[in-house]
DNA sequence: GTGGCCCTGTGA
DNA sequence: TCACAGGGCCAC
């Protein structure tokens, strides 16, 4: 489910309403959906402040006191949820985390829990030092994050690459965070077609590119992420970005510049939408 | 690099 | 019944 802009806003929900919790329980009804066993993870988080929660690539990432990690990766249809004290249970619920109450501004606020729900069950939460975070094969592996990068720096990433440029896109060793939707979204806005090879586009393209790249993913957390099915943030909302797709999902459909039928196509194993009118021909035959 | 594969749910 | 779905890993 997951992207980027998706990972970003449910990382802000819960760093708004976790810190200065302690962890008081563990409650693992899928052993498959943690990475660690269920003692371990108990073990890991037992008593632990939470610290701060942060985004790195697509994955939720929580510093917690005494130098410790938690970090889920949601995959295709993962969820995490801020329960309301009453609310019902959610079918696919394989972790339940609870935590203390807290002061905030002089108030007391209640213990909260949150929940990990998973239908696909592709997702994983992991806990544990920060050495042990980073060895996990999914950070070990993780490029730049595409907001830090300028324009410039970005094409400096693609240049001389040899494979279709939205293969590379989804690459998460290069840039981590853009997946299917926002690859689409961001070559169209660039007039770049997917099946471009990357070594055969301009520097300043790369460039545009890059520019694109970073407009759709801040656009798209402005309207806090985009729900196709799955997708909620921390306290169960829906995103609005979907409205503004240009291309994804929208295939045969006229293209938003150039009124010309949408094309689609397969890369890397992904449905790929985009408009071969406005995107012209590859750079290279 | 590409293609299965890990799963459940949904819609054609 | 089948194809497909916001991802990533590992074997060809």
């Amino acid at each position: 489910m997951p992207e980027l802009p998706e990972a970003e806003t449910v990382a802000r929900d819960l760093a708004a309403a976790l810190p200065g919790r302690r962890f008081e329980s563990v409650q693992v009804n899928r052993p498959r959906s943690a990475l660690s066993d269920p003692a371990a993870l108990e073990d890991a988080l037992q008593g632990r402040l939470v610290e701060s929660v942060n985004r790195r690539g697509k994955a939720v990432v929580f510093a917690l006191s005494g130098e410790g990690r938690l970090a889920f990766h949601m995959k295709m249809s993962g969820r995490l949820h801020l329960p309301e004290a009453d609310e019902a249970p959610i079918k696919h619920t394989h972790l339940v985390f609870g935590f203390s109450g807290r002061e905030s501004g002089g108030v007391i606020e209640p213990p909260r829990g949150l929940w990990f729900i998973d239908p696909r069950t592709f997702g994983w939460c992991f806990a544990g030092t920060p050495a042990e975070l980073d060895a996990l094969t999914y950070f070990r592996n993780l490029g730049a994050d595409p907001l830090d990068l300028s324009p410039a720096a970005f094409a400096a990433q693609y240049a001389n690459r040899r494979g279709r440029i939205k293969a590379l896109l989804l690459n998460q060793s290069i840039i981590a965070g853009v997946g299917n939707i926002y690859a689409d979204e961001s070559l169209f806005r660039a007039r770049i077609r997917p099946d471009a090879q990357a070594q055969d586009i301009p520097p300043a393209k790369l460039a545009r590119l890059g520019k694109a790249v970073r407009e759709v993913l801040l656009e798209s957390i402005a309207c806090c992420g985009s729900t196709i099915s799955d997708y909620r943030n921390a306290k169960g909302d829906v995103g609005a970005f979907q409205n503004r797709f240009a291309v994804y999902g929208r295939a045969g459909r006229p293209c938003p510049r150039c009124g010309k039928p949408l094309e689609s196509t397969r890369i890397a194993g992904r449905s790929t939408v985009f408009c071969a009118s406005c995107a012209g021909q590859p750079e290279k035959p």
